[in-house]
RNA sequence: GGGCGGAUAGCUCAGCGGGAGAGCACCUGCCUUACAAGCAGGGGGUCACAGGUUCGAUCCCUGUUCCGCCCA
């Protein structure tokens, strides 16, 4: 037998520990793989080895566990799939930053001593986050767990490479990139942020090489002037005409440059006159190359002028800027500046101001991919939830560029491809290569940078199923079912998993993709380092548990939506949490002596309170469930507080300690077995939301199965009891009149009241049903229950409602001119509902048009009404009478 | 500049075609043998503004204002 005490206060972090251990010795995270069913799968967006669990790590994956094991219980042989990813930059700068305390540098180092000491850190630090994961409840199974470069992963990464590669759709070549002078990398588009940045605008006047005319250029950046070699103007700007065709000169630099027209330009921007700068902007570049301009490079990799600057060579990007101004403006060439906002380029990681640089870099292209991609989702292979991201992913991908995927790094997969220095060959290979494969020469050398981190990420949901290997789980598991994210990695993820999903597995990689929204402090700004306003999950789970910060989470998210941080819905959820404990070690308490197993439920005496309590919990099981598949999962749990909290705490259980106080042995039998099954049943409703604190209890009740982690959803039950629920409701709105009538006359809690009830015929038997919640709930003494009659007591309170008037004859305490007011009051309430129904009724357009059920409903709603008030207008005139 | 989202009670947010909801905060009364992290009662809203569609609009459409995000 289990043991039924528990003690009075709820302690997660006497339960957490305990339970997770369990579930993991017990392997209930592993699927069982089951041919005759449809598995339910999702494999986790990998974290940085380097980080640490945020706020957006646990609300995306207190998602996943709770669709995970709601799909558990629910029967679907269910795997979610943990790992981590390797975050080239991320982890590199990490171990530079420590060699650099040890006063070293991975230049000292060299690449392989490097690498093994990225390795040793790996092994040591990283997948912290992981147990970090374990804290939060997560149910993944970790016998699966992997990483981007482990062996599997990285043989996925070099046949995707080696196939583009063979496919043309890998090429390198010499193009305009997002390169970071402080990370030192090239970094792609979309991990470049703009930030709208206050700047000038210069004006820049220069001379025509032929008399003494000159045309005017405007610039943000000035600096790049040394590496003009051009000058463009839109051809329908007539302006221009005439200077089209002919040279001018570069001031400070003096070289002769060609003014064309290439309809690229905006006349409305400046002057209408763009300088030219191949070598540092991509639409330049592009203007450029259309019209044969030389590409002179003068900023450098590590942000100073190169030799080509000139005397400017060996300057910081922004000195040089500041002095050629300066020069500029001395010699007369600088006509005005104008200050502007634009948005300035800045690297995602360092908000390091980005250079675009020309360099030489590996590029994936994507036309040939996005397509397919763009079709899997138009035609609903895949569907974004909340719909809305759909047109985000289809306007990225429908404007996309191609995709730089070489990085400047030691750390990540090395670019597969040699190069041969006797005979020029470049070849890539699946296996690494000792001798060139056209010449034989083994003077070879493989490329020295690494790929983008999000390539390999790109390849997770296949790689880590076995792929290229045809793995059972690969066969099995595979497309995913669900991908859950937040709404700021649709292009870095989950568009890249997409296409190549498509490319090479022929398949899509998930069939849903929920996309939730961000994390934001209680102000509503983003949780940053810099900021300084991060929340601790940790923390939290450490202060109030896992449970409450899981619930406080899904309760305050809607999907697709950002939800901000409040101390105060954390204490909210805490005090439920210790609700449903108190709830539990109430019925715990009474169930002493009971065991189901001995009970024949078809034979028990269910009252009112029971029959509504259950068709209450079928309401709210089907609410639940249906909204777990669509992904609701806030209100779902709103739905679960509100069963448990309003009416399993506080109605029901008050209405059920009558008879587990009482004598007779089947009543009590009868509470005890409703008590009993709507916890255990509400339990398995909770325990995707809330598994440890919903455990702890269910192993503390009655109940069959190890665990609440494998134990079945519950099952549908037959429909509403439609009318237990009408007549308890008369009840609850009753106890809730008298009640409130008590309070308003100042009548002591622990006077008991005699209640006069004069009822129709229909509500009798309802009433009769209610009497001992009347007497329990609202502190009533005797209840004598009669039709209606004309003889109604004087000196008393009444509560009316439609077919039914409670008096409380209270004589010494009832003040017959607040009991008008009273009335009054209710009165003018009901008038106007009265005004309203009847409005609507006299409408024909309404009667006409609106559904016969709307227009049956409100003829029903205004006799109520009307009954209501004819009532209270009897006794206001009795009172005043 | 383009796209998307938001504006509902003092605060934070649900609801999204048929009588305005929750949590917190506030007021009143209760240590009622599960819970004071609680129980019971109560007050509080021209649902941003202006038009339109509809028998009916907080909800749908158009426009305006103000906030936020993404892309260029």
């Amino acid at each position: 037998m289990p043991t039924r005490e528990i003690p009075t206060v709820y302690d997660p972090k006497a339960v957490e520990e305990k339970w997770y251990k369990k579930w993991l010795e017990n392997g209930y995270f592993t699927p069982r793989i089951d041919k005759e069913k449809e598995p339910f799968t999702i494999v986790i967006p990998p974290p940085n080895v380097t980080g640490a669990l945020h706020m957006g790590h646990a609300l995306d994956n207190t998602i996943q566990d709770v669709l995970i094991r709601f799909h558990r219980m629910v029967g679907d042989p269910t795997l979610w799939l943990p790992g981590t990813d390797h975050a080239g930059i991320a982890t590199q700068a990490r171990v530079e930053a420590e060699l650099a305390k040890e006063g070293t540098s991975r230049w000292e180092l060299g690449r392989e001593k490097f690498l093994e000491r990225v390795w040793k850190w790996k092994h040591q630090y990283g997948g912290k986050i992981i147990t970090q994961l374990q804290r939060l409840g997560a149910s993944c199974d970790f016998t699966r767990e992997r990483f981007t470069m482990d062996e599997g992963c990285s043989k996925a990464v070099r046949e995707v490479f080696v196939s583009l590669y063979e496919r043309g759709l890998i090429y390198r070549g010499n193009y305009i990139v997002n390169w970071c002078p402080h990370c030192h990398t090239a970094i792609s588009d979309i991990e470049v942020e703009h930030q709208d940045t206050a700047a000038k605008l210069w004006y820049v006047r220069y001379p025509l090489a032929e008399g003494d005319g000159y045309i005017t250029v405007a610039t943000t950046r000035p600096e790049t002037m040394l590496g003009d070699t051009g000058i463009a103007v839109n051809p329908e700007d007539e302006r221009y005409h005439d200077l089209v065709g002919k040279e001018a000169i570069l001031p400070v630099v003096g070289r002769r440059i060609p003014i064309f027209t290439d309809s690229y330009v905006d006349p409305a921007f400046g002057t209408g006159a763009v300088k030219v700068t191949p070598a540092h902007d991509p639409n330049d570049l592009e203007m450029g190359r259309r019209h044969e301009l030389e590409e002179i490079t003068v900023i450098g990799p590590n942000g100073t002028m190169t030799e080509a600057a000139g005397k400017f060579a060996g300057l910081d990007r922004y000195q040089c800027r500041k002095q050629l101004v300066a020069e500029l403006e001395a010699e007369g060439y600088l006509v005005k500046i104008e200050d502007l906002t634009h948005a300035v380029g800045q690297c995602s990681r360092c908000d390091t101001v980005i250079e675009p640089l020309l360099s030489r870099q590996w590029f994936v292209k994507m036309k040939p991919l996005a397509e397919p991609a763009l079709a899997a989702v138009r035609e609903g292979r895949i569907r974004f939830v909340p719909e809305r991201f759909t047109k985000v992913y289809m306007n990225w991908l429908e404007n996309i560029r191609d995709w730089c995927i070489s990085r400047q790094l030691w750390w990540g997969h090395r670019i597969p491809v040699w190069y041969c220095a006797e005979c020029g060959e470049e070849a890539a290979s699946r296996e690494d290569l000792t001798a060139c494969p056209r010449c034989g020469s083994t003077n070879i050398e493989q490329d020295p940078d690494v790929l983008d981190t999000w390539f390999s990420s790109a390849l997770w949901p296949f790689s880590t199923l076995g792929w290229p290997e045809e793995t059972e789980d690969l066969a099995y598991f595979y497309p995913t079912s669900v991908l859950v994210t937040g709404r700021d990695i649709i292009f870095f993820w989950v568009a890249r998993m997409i296409f190549m999903a498509l490319a090479f597995m022929d398949d899509v990689p998930f069939r849903e993709v929920f996309i939730h929204g961000l994390v934001l402090d209680s102000q509503g700004r983003k949780m940053s380092k810099s900021l300084g306003n991060g929340i601790d999950p940790l923390a939290v789970i450490e202060k109030y548990g896992a449970d409450t910060l899981r619930f406080m989470l899904i309760t305050s998210s809607v999907p697709g939506y950002d939800l901000r941080f409040h101390w105060e819905k954390v204490e909210a959820t805490r005090n439920f949490a210790n609700k449903i404990w108190n709830v539990a070690r109430f019925a715990l308490i009474n169930l002493e002596d009971f065991d189901p197993t001995t009970v024949e439920a078809a034979s028990l005496d269910y009252t009112l309170a029971d029959r509504w309590i259950r068709s209450r919990f079928s309401a709210v099981r089907n609410k639940v469930t249906e909204e777990m598949r669509s992904y609701d999962l806030g209100s779902a749990a709103n739905a679960l507080y509100e069963f448990i909290w309003d009416e399993f705490a506080d109605w029901y259980v008050e209405a059920a300690k009558l008879r587990l106080y009482g004598a007779d042995k089947k009543a009590r039998q009868t509470a005890q077995y409703v008590l009993w099954d709507v916890l255990e049943r509400t339990l398995r409703l909770l325990h995707p939301f809330m598994p440890f604190i919903s455990e702890e209890i269910w192993q503390h009740l009655p109940h069959s199965g190890d665990s609440l982690v494998i134990a079945p959803w519950p099952q549908a039950t037959g429909g509403q009891d439609v009318e237990a629920e009408r007549d308890f409701s008369l009840i609850q709105q009753l106890i809730r009149g008298i009640r409130n009538a008590r309070a308003e006359m100042e009548v002591p809690p622990g006077r008991k009241a005699r209640l006069l009830i004069q009822a129709s015929q229909e509500a009798a038997a309802a009433l009769e049903a209610g009497k001992p919640y009347m007497q329990a709930l609202a502190g009533a003494g005797t209840v004598e229950i009669g039709p209606v009659s004309e003889n109604k007591p004087s000196q008393a309170v009444s509560v009316i409602a439609s077919g039914v008037e409670v008096y409380l004859p209270l004589a010494d305490l009832v003040d017959i001119q607040k009991e008008i007011a009273r009335t009054e009051k209710e009165i003018k309430v009901m008038e106007a509902e009265v005004a309203r129904s009847e409005r609507m009724l006299a409408n024909k357009g309404f009667l006409a048009k609106a559904p016969a059920e709307v227009v049956a409903a409100e003829r029903e709603k205004a006799a109520g009404y009307k009954d209501k008030l004819e009532r209270l207008q009897q006794r206001l005139a009795q009172l005043k009478g």
